[in-house]
DNA sequence: TGTACATCAGTGAACGCGCGTTCACTGATGTAC
DNA sequence: TGTACATCAGTGAACGCGCGTTCACTGATGTAC
């Protein structure tokens, strides 16, 4: 049937958005493709009306997967004006985040699977990651861009770090021992 | 044929060791049974009389993963008697290491998709994980059990994803920039 | 204005491949008698 | 001491399933004439 102009982009986004999700959750290999259009109501053939391939889909949920991640530290930011930095990492640090990958950061969802993607799919992730940084960098404290840019790398993996060697732990007591040392560290070297 | 009492024994090892290196490099799903055995001049038939399951063998992987990272941390630390933790973090965060993920640490590798594994595997990955970072907090500073304890968890999850984030970039200069200003924030804060 | 045809997002059956797992078999050495 | 049988790590063919990808088809709406 024909659908209305916008309808084929809403689609495609709309995919976009749940297999953003769905890797989160599962991991990279953990989504099939008749799985994901099935959550949305559609069946697996239609997939290759809007993607070369389910790699092609891995880099666009990944793009805009750091762009949600922005989004979320807006939001924490937004609600304690004055302490915004302290809000963004408290709130990354925090239980809900690391129960919840689905609703998280897309780094520390997929992290050390993104290291082993073919070249084709690391060039755009770079770019996408790089311009993600200098974002971040922007929240951060530092005299000059390069110091800022520094302290977002160095903020940004430690907190992708501590989020997933929580999850990787069962324990809940570890598990919040984890996420504390790490949120006083932080608050510590970045929020005084 | 009959083979010698230590054979099997022996076998088993070298699947698990070499099992740990192919994780490491390739992923929880990047590594076939039949590949790996025949990289040992073995045939995949012959898998199944170590291990019931792909599942065991990962986990037997990761816990002797973790002894291997320790045994590299000594090795570095034995080679700068006096500098020892500032050696652990210089090379933990060096080029090389971020290159070679087979000779790596474990964590790093496969850090998100620990997290994914089922409960039967989670339980396992916890002692080894518990006992891992007791063990890396023998090494740092901290006036109580408790605060060395805490310190592990920082500088070790820190650590862990400043590699991963370093690995998913191909820039070069963004990777070196990713790993040099960890080490100076890290040796500034544990290193003094 | 009406009719014939083109378009194209979506459908669902089918293909093909990779891979975890199973299984009947091998054959050198150990053990029972 | 010699013979028959048991053992069991390893072999390689086969099974079965999941899943990425392809493809002929659908059918409502747009366009050409």
């Amino acid at each position: 049937m024909r659908y209305p102009v916008e309808h084929k982009k809403d689609t495609h986004e709309r995919i976009v958005k749940a297999a953003a999700r769905q890797f989160r959750l599962s991991g990279k290999y953990g989504v099939p493709i008749a799985y994901l259009m099935s959550e949305l109501n559609l069946t697996h053939g239609g997939f290759y009306r809007h993607f070369g391939s389910k790699e092609q889909l891995f880099v666009e949920a990944f793009e805009i997967g750091l762009e949600e991640v922005r989004a979320r530290m807006k939001g924490a930011a937004d609600k304690h004006p004055g302490k915004e930095l302290r809000a963004i990492i408290e709130d990354y640090l925090s239980l809900a985040h690391c129960a919840n990958p689905a609703d998280g950061c897309h780094m520390a969802a997929l992290a050390s699977e993104i290291g082993r993607c073919p070249k084709s799919v690391r060039s755009k992730i770079d770019a996408a990651l790089k311009h993600h940084i200098s974002e971040v960098a922007k929240r951060l404290p530092g005299a000059t861009e390069t110091e800022r840019i520094h302290n977002a790398m160095v903020l940004g993996s430690g907190m992708v770090g501590t989020v997933t060697l929580a999850r990787a732990t069962t324990d809940t007591g570890m598990r919040k021992d984890i996420l504390e040392a790490a949120k006083k560290f932080y608050l510590g070297a970045f929020c005084r």
